[in-house]
This record gives C-alpha cells, sequence and structure tokens, in this order.
DNA sequence: ACCGTAAAGAACACCTTGTTCATTATCAAA
DNA sequence: TTTGATAATGAACAAGGTGTTCTTTACGGT
C-alpha cells in the first residue's frame, strides 16, 4: 500500500479519535475531521464514503483485533470454579482492553461510548456463539439458546462499562469473578 | 393549556414517530417533521429547542408514564419461587408494554430502539435504586450494590430487547420466567 | 528519471438549521 | 359577542455542512 495512503488514513483515523473523545458523535463534521486530520477534502472522501462509514472502518480496525486474539483461544469450560486458575476468553478480554491498543479506552469511556460498545457486543456475541454455543456448552440449560448467547454478551459488555466508568479501579481477575458470579449460575 | 398547543404538539409528535419507526434518526431532519405534522417551522422552533430536545421530551412522556404506573407497586421480594404467582414490577412492565401504549413498540422494535431503550434503562435503574436498593434487599450479595443494580436494569431491558425482536411470541409470564431465572441466583 | 497516482485547493449546487418579521387565525374570558 | 392575548403561518435570511468536479501540484515505486 502507498504510503501516502497510509499515512492519510493513519491521519484521519487519528483525528476523528481525539475528536470523538472530546464530542458527541453526531456534533463533529467532517470539516472538523480534515481540519484536525490536516487534509484535503477530496482526500477524505477518497478514502471514505461517508463519516458513517468512517466510522464502521474505526470499529471493525478496533475490535476486529481485540476479538480475534480471543478466537480459538484455549478455555475451559464455562463452568469453573471461582477459586481455580480459569484462563477464561473473558479474563482475556479484559486484559486486552487494559493494554488500552489504540485508545479504545477513551472511545469507551467518551460520551460516545454506546456507539463502540454496541459494535463491541456484536463482536462479543459471534464470539460467544463460535467458542460457547456450537460446542454445545449451552444445552443443559432450560433457558433457549439465543436468550442465553444474548444475555451473557450483554452482560459482560455491561461489565465492562461498568469498569470502564469506575475508572477500573478493579482488575481483571476481580471483574471477571463478578461476572461469573453475576451469570454463572443459570447455566 | 392552549388548544392550539396541546394539538400542534400531539401532530408533532405523532410525525415524529411515524417516521421514527420507518428512518434513522440521524437522517430525519427537521424539515421533514414539520412537512409531516403540517406545521410551520417557526411553530417547530416555538415548541421544541431543537430536534435533539423534541427526542427528549418524546422520551420522557413515554417512560415517564410506564415507569410511574410501576412506582410503589406492591411486590414480593426478589427472592421468589418459579411457581409462585409473583406479581413482580417486572412482569408489570411486560404487561404493560405488552399494550402498546402510544406505539411504544413500533419505536422498541425500531432501527432507532437503542435510542429508547437507553432511556427505558436509564429509568428502570432509578426504579430498582428506589425499590429494591434503597430497601436494602441487596445487601446480602457479595457483589457491590450499583454493580448488581446496573447488572438487573440491564439484563431486564436486553430481554425486552430480544422479546420485542422475536416478535413477542411468548407471554409476559414466562419471559419474567426467563429473566429471574437469569438473575436470580445471583442475590 | 519516469510514470502513475495520491493529495491539495478552489469552486459548485444543494440541503439543513435556526432566526426574524409581518400577517392571519384561534382561543379564553369578560 | 366583542376584545385582548397569544399561537400559527409563510417568506426570507445568513451561516454552515455535504458531496462532487476539475485542475494543479507533489510524492512513491520501479
Amino acid at each position: 500500500m502507498d504510503r501516502r495512503q497510509a499515512k492519510t488514513r493513519e491521519a484521519i483515523f487519528s483525528a476523528f479519535t481525539a475528536l470523538l473523545s472530546e464530542k458527541n458523535y453526531s456534533k463533529i463534521s467532517v470539516q472538523d475531521i480534515i481540519d484536525a486530520a490536516n487534509v484535503g477534502r477530496t482526500t477524505f472522501y477518497a478514502h471514505f464514503e461517508t463519516k458513517d462509514y468512517l466510522l464502521k472502518d474505526l470499529c471493525e480496525e478496533l475490535f476486529g483485533h481485540i476479538i480475534n486474539t480471543a478466537m480459538g483461544l484455549p478455555h475451559e469450560h464455562y463452568h469453573c470454579n471461582y477459586g481455580s486458575k480459569s484462563d477464561s476468553v473473558f479474563l482475556h478480554l479484559l486484559r486486552h482492553l487494559q493494554k488500552n491498543d489504540r485508545n479504545i479506552l477513551e472511545l469507551l469511556s467518551s460520551q460516545n461510548n454506546e456507539i463502540f460498545l454496541r459494535y463491541f457486543k456484536s463482536n462479543l456475541k459471534e464470539l460467544i456463539i463460535t467458542e460457547y454455543a456450537d460446542k454445545g456448552l449451552f444445552r443443559n440449560s432450560k433457558l433457549p439458546e439465543d436468550y442465553l448467547v444474548n444475555h451473557i454478551s450483554s452482560s459482560f459488555v455491561e461489565t465492562v462499562e461498568w469498569w470502564i466508568s469506575r475508572k477500573m479501579k478493579e482488575s481483571p481477575e476481580e471483574i471477571t469473578q463478578y461476572f461469573l458470579a453475576a451469570t454463572e449460575p443459570i447455566l
């Protein structure tokens, strides 16, 4: 890929991320973005169809990466003991978040957090389907499988949101315990 | 209140609701709204500062009403048996939703559902704090109180979302069972 | 050194926003 | 039913955003 393209794309992502962490998505204009990124109007539209597509591309880059590292990870059965050293997928995700790759925490704690939590949840749902549901780990529950998938994804994302909103005082291990305590008994 | 004002306000709300159920909030212009409501531009701005305030007013009317009917409702302890005829706050809310007051279901199942689910969750959180947390019903849990409040609110809203997205095939009683099965064990 | 291509910059038509003002219609109370 | 108040209308406006087109300039890869 042409270095010029890569540089422009990076500049736009970076400027956009900065803007997203300080003002509402709907109030950000393409003008704001190209001013901050210091690129021409034409250049922006050569890279992205609209502001919405820019957002989509950014999210795919952010969450695609995080979720992929958790895919196919060796993990124990969802039914693990609280005290065990379970290296669950969830713990892995929390640790990954803690690293704050590409300023993802800025975005997840900004006033635009809902946008990103939605993408996060949607990717997580996929992950849980392939890592748990498809392997039949939810079979012995009385609740419908898709209700369970939805409940677990939502609960995890909401746990992450709670954790971040409280400045991530707790360790990833503690948060995993909270989450497992809240969701494990239902299975 | 002047009948003219009431009529205009109602026309705008109604047109806005119709538009919300068919297109994305961000793509709806004030122009669209006043055309649909058949009111003058000046009139719109005499009633609402901006499109965002119109949304806020609509939500307050929608959820304020539903939540109020659940406030101070006689309810059993959160720990109820599955088989009991628990007339929980949650069952009450589901039944109320089923009535589809003011086309709330159209909004909750539209592409703009996130907006309304957010308002719903925020109001529900208040309700759970005053109806459960403040009465000390969460004291004997190892999890932090605000984590619990958040978890329960989110789980209920997400259950409602799941229910609606599947065309509400199940009865309110069944859904209450799902929800209680998913959240009760943690307390 | 060269060709291909990306970026810049200006100009554009079009739409949306929120406001102002003069005019008309409607309401509520006497 | 008259009257004073107030709500709604319609036209016009500046300001700003959008997405596109075109020409010129600068840079990258071979």
